[in-house]
DNA sequence: GTTGTTAAATTGTATATACAAATAATATGT
DNA sequence: ACATATTATTTGTATATACAATTTAACAAC
């Protein structure tokens, strides 16, 4: 049959027509939009019905509304930018392009810093991780990584050539939620040549990122990307 | 009287048990958790009410549910992080603490680069700002901004010592969303000079910014911050 | 055993209704 | 004129119900 057997929902309908209103700037910031009771007598629908529309709006933040007095375009759609902090290394991983070696692994005392950051005694025992990421043989990513030997005991004894670090971390630590943190700094001399860079006039993204679980550190991961092969946000600068 | 008047709804109470089963691991991802029916009965009340209680916690990405088949727990909890982009410029202001310099303004021809990234004919006449943002006196951020004339056709005639031009622009132009990209640079020479960095060994956090107006590109802006000066995320590495 | 049909379970949409709670407008009293 | 009380408006919560749409499981036919 014809198109219509899409069968948008009603309440889809009303979302609709107020997102269109909003976005075209009909109706402006701050104004007051109908009432459920109005609009749900131009649509002809229930109250629950335009209700639910606006609720929708409301919380994705393109309605504000306060009982008693009514329904509100919002003033400041959206100030500070959200950006997506992506993971090449998941990336790669998919392609089948990626590899890693491992540097070094050993168990040390943690340093003031470090035993700040895990919360930990300063000298408490952590292992120490240093890795390099490849992506077609490529190197796109040196990895440091303090793990509090709590949450990964066996760590040192675990055949670690097959399985990246990381993801044998996220097995045995499941950790819930993430600090996070995005610098550019300039790569000591062991890193550039790890990563193969030229011996000057190169940066790099750091990526720092301590991994909870529950109210302790499980670990904390340095990783440093070549500045030309790692950038966050929207790739506009290069697709279009 | 007691606490209890706080009155919190029933839908909310639901939502707090499913909530804490979700996150106490309890209900362990992919798990399926009771049906609308059977939270109604155990909560004693209807179905609609149950409904509300899961449908929001399945907009908040903690749930997925199909239709015929249930609702389940969310394999993973969250995996690509999401960070804040700080302005810092409007930091400085709140404080006060905020100045600019004007380095150059001028309409200039579009290079192929610019006029791609701002939809516009190669050789377009563009405005063409250079800034320096101070903060305590110090230079915090370096700045270029290209200019689509249409939206400001009087930039050049209006008097911008007092004002922020990146004030007038969004007064102007209004904006409505932008694209947003974060780098790790090398600067310029003269970035360099201007940002008062000593000559080798520095490198910047570059942001790029292209603001929209409906379908076209308003302006197009650069911004260079000295590395030591900013970062972007938690600040989980100096505060503690 | 494979395939097709039927039925049950579960979420999705929609209505009509009732009352509560907060706000804004109106009326009242002094 | 000003403060107070009342009323109306609007959103918030909750129920009971009906049917649609989708998936899963059970059953039947071959």
């Amino acid at each position: 049959m014809g198109l219509k057997d899409q069968k948008i929902p009603q309440f889809a309908v009303i979302k609709q027509y107020l997102e269109q209103q909003i976005n075209t700037q009909q109706w402006a910031p701050g104004r007051r939009i109908p009432t459920e009771q109005s609009l749900a007598e131009t649509f002809s629908v229930s109250r629950m019905t335009a209700r639910r529309a606006v609720q929708e709006l409301a919380d994705a933040g393109l309605l504000e509304r306060t009982q008693g007095s009514g329904t509100f375009v919002t003033q400041k759609p959206q100030q500070t930018p959200h950006i997506v902090l992506k993971d090449i290394i998941r990336t790669a991983k998919k392609e089948n392009s990626h590899k890693h070696k491992m540097i070094a692994l050993d168990a040390v005392q943690a340093t003031s810093d470090i035993a700040k950051l895990m919360q930990l005694q300063t000298d408490t025992l952590v292992f120490q991780l240093t890795l390099l990421h490849l992506q077609d043989d490529q190197p796109i990513q040196w990895q440091k990584i303090w793990v509090n030997r709590a949450f990964a005991p066996a760590l040192m004894k675990q055949k670690l050539d097959n399985i990246d670090p990381n993801d044998y971390l996220e097995w045995i630590c499941r950790p819930q939620k993430t600090d996070c943190q995005v610098r550019a700094v300039i790569p000591s001399a062991s890193q550039r040549l790890a990563l193969m860079l030229s011996n000057d006039r190169s940066c790099c993204m750091q990526l720092s990122q301590r991994a909870w679980s529950g109210e302790s550190v499980c670990s904390f991961s340095i990783m440093l990307h070549p500045a030309h092969k790692y950038f966050i946000g929207d790739s506009f600068m290069e697709t279009k």
